[in-house]
RNA sequence: GCUGAGGUGGCGGAGCGGUCAAACGCACGAGACUGUAAAUCUCGCGUCCGAAAGGGCUACUCAGGUUCGAAUCCUGACCUCAGCA
């Protein structure tokens, strides 16, 4: 049976849920008390940054990310396995990926190595919800053979990632009601009979939940729908199915279709930063429908014409920015450059995000 | 009134004889952003024709002048700022 909840060690959140990113244990902008404004009832972090720049040493005396932070809903921890894409494939950090993990150079002198057990072990750290294994993230430009090659280190890690999984649960006396959600990532690219491998190989190892791994959007910006497609029908119905990244609205309203129930995007909340808002096409908040086409389009700030007006930038939203602000306001912040200017953005864009999810709770 | 400095695009500010429709910054406009080294990046920004390549026109306060050629040199006018009366 499909899953409704997502349990969390502060109740049941239901699905599908998006957490937005807070990579370094921070929505960027946004204090824990504004993040609960915006009614967002979970978060993403990251196993890669908050290895290098918080140490377990800090997540022991709190007793896991979510005290830190004194945020109150559901967690999950991402592996790093992204960050090997974008920040050692892309050449910025000197590193290679090994069959036995990736050893990267944060400075010249300094050298790390992340396995899929220290991923493991400092996500258990780390406290969240559900934690994620560590991917070898396929290339979108790769070869066959390539993704395949990504594909097979995937499987070895994954099986890895449960067996320290098991062995921490163990020595820690946690049971299955006790223990967080373990995630298995499916790699593969564009290659459907690879992405159907790994997703048969990865349910062979066990987990609550897959993840759609990779990057899925092609040369053209297209959403590749069909490894998605792939990933949920090679599921088992109580598996979660997590859009690793995703996405814009609409793609989460497609792949909820699709049976998949977890999300996370740093979207809404760079988009934020960088000046575009979204905004339902409604009146009010009940008259939201997210199935029709183009049921939301975006909002530019800092614009001239908007210096005088003393509308809100929505009626269907009930966040501080929308319900006590003037556009004209906003655009002032903007301009000035204030940071206050993305924190009301962030709040906004967050509560849409929220809202999208409370629809596509009620309609399924 | 005298002495000195100066007047460049929406603004600030380079340029000081040709490679100038004029650096750079701001402002303005358009676009991008998908498991965050992005409160960032890209493009446009006199005007007209062109999809583009490119071409035409008008421009550096105004009026004359020198020169093959002037935002750049000379003369005058007007205006601004600083110091002195």
């Amino acid at each position: 049976m499909a899953r409704k909840f997502f349990k969390s060690k502060n109740g049941n959140i239901p699905v599908p849920l998006f957490f937005p990113d807070a990579t370094r244990g921070v929505i960027k902008s946004l204090d824990t008390s504004d993040l609960e404004k915006t009614q967002t009832l979970g978060i993403l972090v990251n196993t890669f940054h908050l290895w290098q720049e918080l140490g377990g040493d800090v997540l022991d005396k709190f007793e896991g990310i979510g005290n830190f932070m004194d945020f109150k809903g559901g967690t999950i921890s991402d592996s790093g396995g992204f960050q090997v894409m974008s920040v050692i494939k892309s050449g910025n950090v000197k590193g290679k990926v090994t069959d036995e993990g990736v050893i990267f150079h944060p400075t010249k002198k300094s050298k790390k190595i992340l396995t899929p057990e220290k991923s493991i072990a400092f996500q258990i750290k780390l406290g969240t919800d559900m934690v994620v294994v560590l991917d070898d993230f396929t290339d979108p430009k790769s070869s066959y053979e390539e993704a395949k090659d990504s594909v097979m280190r995937t499987i070895s890690w994954a099986k890895r990632s449960k067996a320290e999984f098991e062995k921490i649960c163990k020595s820690k006396k946690l049971n299955d009601t006790e223990r967080p959600y373990i995630l298995g990532v499916v790699q593969g690219g564009k290659y459907q009979d690879l992405r159907e491998y790994c997703t048969k190989e990865l349910v062979k190892i066990g987990f609550d939940g897959l993840g759609y791994g990779g990057w899925p959007i092609d040369e053209n910006g297209d959403f590749d729908f069909e490894s998605a497609k792939t990933i949920a029908e090679g599921a088992p119905e109580d598996y979660f199915l997590y859009g690793l990244g995703v996405g814009k609205p609409e793609e989460i309203v497609a792949l909820s279709k699709m049976g998949f129930n977890i999300f996370d995007c740093v979207l809404p909340t760079r988009d934020a930063r960088h000046g575009r808002l979204y905004v339902y096409d409604a009146i009010s908040i009940e008259e939201i429908d997210v199935y029709k086409l183009n049921f939301y389009s975006f909002y530019t700030p800092d614009k001239e014409k908007y210096f005088k007006d003393d509308s809100s930038v929505s009626t269907a939203c009930d966040c501080v920015l929308c319900k006590r602000y003037s556009k004209a306001y906003l655009a002032h912040l903007f301009r000035i450059g204030d940071f206050t200017a993305g924190r009301l953005a962030t709040i906004h864009n967050l509560r849409f995000y929220s809202l999208l999810m409370e629809k596509l709770q009620k309609s399924i």
